[in-house]
DNA sequence: AATAATTTTAAATGTTATACC
DNA sequence: TTGGTATAACATTTAAAATTA
């Protein structure tokens, strides 16, 4: 829906992107013009190939996935296009100068330009005046562009780096300002504009350390243009009221997109999500989840505030509840084929570790007490699938596994097509591991957990049952998603949100292959607790298949607890009393002899009392004994690869080799 | 000297604000 | 007033580099 109109008022690019571009292989630092030696490498692998290659090369891709270029009038605003006389190479050079650093000129229109340019071409596009160009690049502003960047993706989502680089490819204007002395102007712009319009909305990237897609709103696009974001005065006294705003507008601008997406296709209807517009789920796996950002920026904020209620929270109109920004969970896809297994560094980060398996949620952060007890308990499904099996299927598995082995995002599949998992036809098994619980034990105040650093969640709520589900949002879905969407309490958002349309794509028969979501980061750990979650990690490093016969849930618990302790760890040091367990626990109820793996089974037997009646034991003497045992405590995923289902999930004590390479 | 662990640094990424058109 | 561009200040996060054990 929006899409379209989204589309609209924008001229058509014909211009593919490589779907599997991944310019991050090193995360975030996507910069081309690395400094460093190994960004190089970083390039992604296909960075031959490369999003857009010039000129024609949407053909490339075209033929696999529908570029974007509708009307196929499409015309771009590429160089090849007319552009620019000569500058093939698209060097309008600009009025002045390029380089960022000046002037707002440095990349304004001017009069100028109309020279330099493809006037034509932008003439043709939109019925703006054909003879004045607007910008240096025609008559599109940069959020017009974006928005080309972003459809002309096959899946409809781009890094910021690949936009930049779509930009650079394809506008003539920015082909010879892709460098970093010049690019820092209109890069921030792009920046500014994909923070600034609700018709833009960032999703997480679930691999490490990766930068966030950014796909259109498929709300935000009425009339092609989602409202603005305007700053507020800044007179009025408190700052973090405005600052909340500006973020609640978007964030809510993409909550309610989450939740059209949803729920548009009926509410209930599982369909709903595919529809969204931008959503890469017509793709087998890709599919998208929302969830909101954990990871909150006032993390600084509410540093200073320490302990105390989340600033932004009190400060905000209830009218506008600071949300957080919505996260849709990224396809698979970042999973770039071949990543895991590939050398090195980039293996290591995508290894299965425990903590990767691990979300977090954070309840906190404008959630009610009330709510959180209701919402005491929230699973989180595990991802199945050992990176090294099968990333290849964008089946989305993924494990976004933080470098330094702190938990940072958890994929999992759901699965769809049928109850039992074996779903994507990859053989990826989808479940290897049951739901994965996440437990915290009292809300706590954002800064809290933000000062806990953990800030990470994940889940596959596709896994557990509906029921469940809903009992564990407390039974009446209804009047939480309700609540929660409006309410807008991120954490509770997210949840809400996930369980609905979990739920729905349940009852109505799944989602998607690739329900992969993600989210979350563990971030700002400190360096002492980051220590222990890594040794932590590392002893778990490698997960071993579980060969039956064990009492997953006893397992999984002890895991929960050890990971609880590492939590509750005096580290945090912020003396927050919240209590934050992360508790990964790998149910296993999925995990059937008959070498599939039923969702279905896990699901009723998934009792909140369960859990809550595990979380009161004795955790430190479980937690002693778990450490101690720690060295043996390896969880392998090699049976993972198998999976087709197969799996035996098992927890061992015994030795294990780690498939972590090395 | 080699290695691992830790800390620091640089840069990318995001958000918000402001000025001006 | 609205919508854009241009800049900038900041915050957050990560990989890489540097340092330390």
């Amino acid at each position: 829906m929006a899409r379209a109109a989204l589309a609209d008022p924008v001229a058509d690019l014909d211009v593919a992107i490589d779907p599997d571009f991944e310019p991050q292989k090193r995360p975030r630092s996507c910069t081309w013009p690395l400094p460093r030696p190994e960004s190089s490498s970083a390039k992604p692998e296909s960075n031959d190939t490369d999003i857009i290659p010039e000129e024609e090369d949407d053909e490339e891709d075209g033929a696999t996935t529908p570029t974007v270029g509708i009307d196929g009038s499409g015309v771009a605003i590429e160089d090849q296009s007319s552009n620019s006389p000569g500058a093939a190479d698209g060097s309008l050079s600009s009025p002045g100068q390029e380089s960022g650093g000046s002037p707002r000129s440095s990349h304004s229109p001017p009069a100028t330009i109309g020279a330099l340019t493809p006037s034509s071409l932008a003439a043709q596009q939109t019925p703006r005046k054909a003879s004045s160009r607007r910008n240096a690049w025609g008559n599109q502003s940069y959020a017009d562009l974006i928005t080309k960047a972003i459809e002309s993706s096959p899946e409809q989502r781009l890094t910021l780096s690949q936009i930049y680089d779509w930009m650079v490819r394809n506008i003539p204007y920015f082909k010879d300002k892709g460098d970093s002395n010049s690019s820092a102007g209109w890069k921030n712009s792009i920046r500014h504009n994909l923070s600034l319009h609700s018709r833009f909305i960032r999703v997480q990237n679930e691999g490490t350390g990766k930068s966030s897609w950014w796909m259109i709103n498929p709300e935000g696009g009425k009339g092609g243009k989602a409202p603005r974001r305007r700053a507020v005065s800044m007179d009025n006294s408190n700052k973090y009221t405005k600052s909340a705003r500006g973020r609640a507008a978007k964030k809510k601008a993409a909550l309610q997109a989450a939740a059209a997406a949803a729920g548009e296709g009926g509410g209930d209807s599982p369909s709903g999500l595919s529809k969204w517009p931008g959503s890469p789920t017509t793709r087998s796996t890709e599919d998208l989840d929302v969830w909101t950002d954990f990871r909150s920026r006032a993390n600084s904020n509410a540093s200073t505030i320490s302990g105390l209620a989340n600033p932004e929270l009190d400060e905000v109109p209830d009218d506008e509840p600071p949300l957080s920004p919505m996260f849709y969970s990224s396809p698979g896809k970042a999973l770039s084929p071949g990543k895991t297994t590939t050398s090195g560094k980039a293996a290591p980060a995508e290894l299965p570790r425990l903590a990767d398996l691990t979300g977090t949620m954070n309840l906190n952060d404008g959630l009610t007490d009330d709510l959180m007890d209701e919402l005491l308990v929230n699973i989180n499904l595990v991802p199945t699938s050992s990176s090294q099996s099968s990333p290849n299927d964008s089946s989305g598995f993924t494990f976004g596994s933080k470098p330094n082995g702190l938990v940072s995002t958890s994929a999992i599949s759901s699965s769809s097509s049928n109850s039992c998992l074996s779903s994507n036809g990859n053989g990826f098994s989808n479940s290897i591991f049951g739901p994965h619980t996440t437990v915290s034990l009292h809300p706590s105040p954002m800064q809290t957990i933000q000062e806990n650093k953990q800030t990470s969640f994940s889940s596959i709520l596709s896994s557990f049952g509906s029921q469940t589900l809903q009992d564990l949002l407390n039974s009446d879905s209804h009047s939480h998603s309700d609540v929660m969407m409006t309410q807008s309490d991120p954490l509770m958002s997210q949840a809400s949100a996930a369980a609905v349309m979990s739920q729905n794509s349940r009852r109505g028969l799944m989602l998607r292959d690739d329900p992969v979501m993600t989210f979350g980061t563990t971030r700002g750990l400190q360096s002492s607790q980051r220590e222990m979650l890594q040794s932590n990690n590392h002893n778990q490093n490698s997960l071993r298949p579980l060969n039956g016969g064990l009492n997953l849930a006893n397992e999984a618990n002890n895991l929960a607890n050890v990971k609880q302790q590492l939590l509750l760890s005096p580290l945090g040091g912020n003396g927050s009393s919240s209590m934050q367990i992360d508790t990964s626990i790998f149910l296993n109820g999925t995990v059937s002899n008959n070498g599939g793996i039923c969702q279905d089974r896990f699901p009723q037997d998934l009792d909140l009392d369960m859990f809550s009646g595990s979380l009161e034991c004795d955790m430190d003497s479980i937690i002693r004994t778990e450490l101690m045992d720690a060295d043996g405590l390896d969880f392998n995923f090699d049976s993972m690869s198998n999976m087709n289902g197969v799996s035996n999930f098992t927890s061992t004590n015994q030795t294990s080799q780690s498939w972590v390479p090395g």
